[in-house]
DNA sequence: ACTTTGACTATAA
DNA sequence: GTTATAGCCAAAG
C-alpha cells in the first residue's frame, strides 16, 4: 500500500510538488523535474499532469507552464482559454498564452521544499 | 521486452 | 526574432 505522500513514484512526487505551488505563482516543468531529483525529465512532469485531472487532491496544473512562461498545456484543460482564465483569477496576467512578468511570478520549488 | 509517445529544453540555422 | 532538429527521461501500448 502506498501513502498519500508516496514520493517513491515519479507521478506522486510531481503531484506533491505542484500542490505546493502558492497561489499567484507559476513554475516550469524543468524546475519540478529537477526538484524531485530527475533533472531533464521535464516531459514526464507534463505526462504526470495528464493524469492529474483524475486524481485528488486536485493538482493546480494551471500554475505549471514551460520555461518560456507559455501555457503549453492549455489544450489539456478541457477548453481553450480555461488555463489562462484560472491564472487570471489568481492575479496572474496572461497575454497571448504567455505569463506576463514570468520571471517575477516564477516559484522555485528547490528553494521552498528544502526549508 | 521493444517501440512509441509526450502539457519539455537546449542548441543550431 | 522564429523555426527546425536533437537530446532527454519515464511511462503506456
Amino acid at each position: 500500500m502506498k501513502s498519500a505522500a508516496d514520493q517513491n513514484n515519479f507521478f506522486e512526487a510531481v503531484y506533491a510538488l505542484v500542490r505546493l505551488i502558492p497561489q499567484g505563482r507559476v513554475t516550469n516543468y524543468g524546475a519540478i523535474a529537477a526538484a524531485i531529483g530527475s533533472k531533464g525529465a521535464s516531459r514526464m512532469v507534463g505526462w504526470a499532469m495528464n493524469h492529474a485531472h483524475n486524481i485528488l487532491p486536485e493538482v493546480p496544473a494551471h500554475r505549471v507552464v514551460n520555461r518560456n512562461g507559455i501555457l503549453t498545456g492549455q489544450a489539456h484543460f478541457g477548453a481553450p482559454g480555461r488555463m489562462q482564465e484560472l491564472l487570471e483569477q489568481e492575479g496572474i496576467e496572461v497575454k497571448d498564452n504567455r505569463v506576463i512578468r514570468f520571471a517575477d511570478l516564477f516559484w522555485d520549488p528547490q528553494k521552498e521544499i528544502k526549508i
